[in-house]
DNA sequence: TGTACATCAGTGAACGCGCGTTCACTGATGTAC
DNA sequence: TGTACATCAGTGAACGCGCGTTCACTGATGTAC
């Protein structure tokens, strides 16, 4: 999906522009790795841009605008990425440890990139309509996709609603990621976890969750 | 412990102004349900209080000190509460099953209380280092004991590094409670669990992850 | 290939609104004698 | 028990700072002929 199918942003027409564009927003992600979004003043994202609060505002209508398209962005992305992991035909024929170990390694990883602007999403998901509606709209296809996976693998564990474990999978894994954002190097205990160690955890958790007795 | 002991707030020596504290401080606490307290002015508190901007800064030095004091508040709070729900003795001859199912039962049952506070901890946690260090020392407190209990109880589970187990439990726990609080009604995945399911579901889920082989 | 013109892009100082904080003042409570 | 005085508490209008947004202007790019 390229920028201009946004609704957030005006168009660019010219390369100079694009690479304007592209500036503020890499620009913006840098920022977001140490502060809010709210504690990010116009001025700020300009300057770590190289360029000038008039030239945003030709882009974007206001300043959440910016945000809305990061966030819409990575919600595109991610949809694709699970349209594409999460499908039956996929795993058809791996057994179940694998197919958690894969998928639950490998959000953890990713999440693992982009930390800054997955803290400032997960406090504007609390709070911001539009916001939540686009996250939820993300969890909902995934956790739509598990569950799915889970009948298809019905004999590999002990859950019958598996409706019901598959939201209970999201809610655990990405709780405990989104933790991690707003922690960051020391854990909610003060414990310094990395992402592996934490992502092999993950895993476990979610095997046991689902094929315990 | 009394309002008096806390740094944030210059300690009221009359009833009046103790009842005029107190009504800001549940205002706060009613107003957090809805928004979040930098959408909060001072004013919007102190209508809500029935009392006045002037009568604010008599107790408190600026707007924050009002959320590091209900911070301090609830840590306190929790610390004395797992003090006492933590304690090795108190668990002695009961089997894992039920002491795991009491306390993760018991952690959702509270969390339930005062979610609008809550959610808006769970932002400050992740961006103020002051809020940050208050809820790290508590939940180092309550790992630290859960170790313990765990160590107390070896033959009952299948972790050998208690430690991690223990941390890796809070983050579980803690992570999907407060992803909780910030989706409110309808869960990360626009599902509605009750507390009481959601709290059985992570009772499960602590339980497989602790015994399974 | 060159020139004129239109549109795109960018600049940064100035504006104005919202909200935290202050302040001059009034009223209530407690204490000394 | 009454009076004077000190301190506590409360009021709300006014102040001032920060930051999002606007705007008058300059420069760059593309196109028509």
């Amino acid at each position: 999906m390229s920028v201009e199918d946004l609704q957030w942003v005006r168009a660019p027409v010219q390369a100079r522009s694009r690479a304007t564009l592209d500036r503020i927003l890499d620009a913006t992600e840098k920022l977001l790795e140490i502060r809010t979004f709210d504690q990010l003043s116009v001025q700020d994202i300009c300057k770590e841009a190289a360029s000038s609060v008039g030239a945003f505002y030709t882009r974007f209508p206001d300043k959440i605008a910016l945000l809305h398209l990061l966030h819409e962005r990575i919600c595109e992305e991610a949809k694709a990425t699970a349209q594409l992991a999460l499908d039956v035909e996929r795993w058809r024929g791996q057994n179940m440890q694998d197919i958690v170990a894969a998928i639950v390694g490998f959000m953890a990883a990713e999440y693992g990139q982009r930390m800054g602007l997955r803290r400032e999403l997960v406090r504007r998901n609390g709070t911001d309509d539009a916001f939540r509606a686009r996250s939820v709209a993300l969890a909902a296809l995934t956790v739509g996709k598990v569950a799915v996976l889970l009948d298809a693998h019905g004999s590999e564990h002990n859950r019958t609603d598996t409706a019901l474990a598959a939201d209970m999978l999201n809610r655990l894994v990405l709780g405990v990621l989104d933790q991690a954002a707003q922690y960051r190097e020391t854990g909610p205990a003060g414990t310094v976890l990395s992402v592996d160690k934490l992502s092999a955890e993950l895993v476990r958790a979610a095997r046991c969750y689902l094929m315990a007795p």
